[in-house]
DNA sequence: CCCAAATGTTCCGCTATGCGAAACATTAAT
DNA sequence: ATTAATGTTTCGCATAGCGGAACATTTGGG
């Protein structure tokens, strides 16, 4: 099974190698990496921005816009004549998430584990270099990360992405973990040791665990399984690192974790 | 400000009358036409499904289908040979969803009239010829509604489609409306007529009303505002129809509704 | 087991298509 | 007025993407 390509220099798609590929079509990629220009941060880019992020010169940038815009992918704010993201990606995303069975399947036990955890609950999947949310569900309790369905978290340093990374075929990971390398050259070696003392967690204990490495007062951990579809996954009970600690990750928190996943699976580990 | 493109005949986008116009990239388009099909619905599709609902001939279907892929978009089921929606698609939504600031100030006083009248309350913007909703509260009644955020509504026989019908500048409506009767020929003149008291309602009243129109026992009453970025949104509560009554709709949660978009915006009406 | 039917992929010549440098608008700032 | 910055349009060119046809691959039926 390749696996998708993870870089975002969207150049370097279509001329791997010398094989010229003509069964890639550039504008297409082109055009959706515009979209993903935009981020929970960044809501209005115009035309010069985009170009400079993604490297597409300004006529193709414009061009690629406009279309967007026809189709309902970007909203033209006549005021600032800047872009931002249309109604348009809205029900590609809702459309995706009711055919994940798994959500309607985990919810309750979700809820109740974030519930005696006083934490979030998720579960995330893969898309290039990072993990995505699709279904998290909060304790009742006054505060919670307000992270919800569709936002990214790096595979390195979450605990959701260690498990996640834990849970795929050796050559598959080796795969994705030269791509981490190559994007983060500069403290690879501090994640890499990250990721592998994931590995080893889940070896002996079946779980992966993340003390307050990507966000600071925030701990997790997770485990991997593969859903009813045959997708691999990874569920996470994240939250305050003070309330977590590691004890309690490891000695609670974390079994729960691996019989939900048990229960919800039928199949457990892979 | 003109309106985007509504029909989903792709053909057509690129070659308005004679111009064939250079600015739009067809590439593009057609690759995003075939996230399209993909539906809640609709889990699995293979290229022959895909080729056939979009009109683009197989061997294009399958290089669009097959770049999509390599970017995350789709998933290829190694078991099944179809195609399914990928994560690339959700975090769109969710950057999208994040940038929406009305949601954040709105959804208190959503939660508490969801409460009050034991219904849902939500927000929706239009998208080609849907309404599609961006933010969604409940009730915390036994049973409500399972249309999420992402869910699309048709623009002609919801409350919340026609209450923003009502609120667009005449010259929109006009457009938006002839293409609702090209796409709805058959039955238009009763789509017209439903349209056509859904104005008269928000110029007498302040709202429009849905009395089990679009689904059986759901009722829906809606306002149309502006948001704080300007753009014109509809502001909706529907639920069961033995619980919202006609009298219910009109004397107490529309008038709720119109003092909630008051508050709300500050703007009120347009 | 073979043949037929159906689906998905690849080839390959052709040309419409999308590309981008440069020119042209439109604004904003000084 | 002048400069700078951004967005749009033009237009000739190269090629990217197109799609008919041929080629695989799978499925199912007799």
């Amino acid at each position: 099974m390749a696996h998708n390509y993870t870089d975002n220099d969207i150049q370097q798609f279509g001329q791997d190698a010398v094989t010229k590929d003509r069964l890639f079509v550039m504008a297409l990629a082109r055009g959706l990496e515009l979209l993903r220009c935009f981020s929970p941060g960044e809501r209005y880019l115009g035309v010069t921005e985009l170009s400079r992020r993604t490297g597409i010169p300004k006529p193709s940038t414009s061009r690629l816009a406009g279309t967007l815009v026809k189709l309902g992918y970007l909203n033209l704010s006549p005021s600032l004549g800047k872009y931002s993201l249309g109604p348009g990606v809205l029900s590609l995303g809702y459309a995706m998430l009711s055919n994940i069975d798994i959500r309607r399947i985990a919810r309750p036990a979700m809820q109740e584990l974030a519930e005696y955890s006083q934490a979030s609950v998720s579960i995330g999947v893969c898309d290039r270099l990072s993990m995505v949310y699709v279904e998290t569900v909060r304790s009742t309790a006054p505060i919670g990360t307000r992270r919800g369905v569709g936002s990214r978290l790096p595979l390195a340093l979450t605990a959701i992405g260690r498990a996640y990374l834990a849970g795929l075929p050796e050559s598959e990971r080796d795969f994705l973990m030269n791509r981490l390398s190559l994007h983060h050259e500069r403290d690879w070696a501090q994640l890499r040791a990250g990721i592998e003392q994931g590995l080893r967690d889940y070896a002996e204990r079946g779980f992966c665990i993340s003390i307050s490495e990507w966000e600071r007062d925030v701990s997790a951990v997770a485990v991997p399984f593969v859903d009813v579809d045959d997708r691999l996954m990874a569920l996470s009970c994240g939250g305050a690192a003070f309330l977590l600690t590691r004890d309690k990750l490891e000695n609670d928190i974390g079994p729960r974790l691996v019989s939900l996943v048990q229960h919800i699976s039928g199949v457990g580990r892979i």
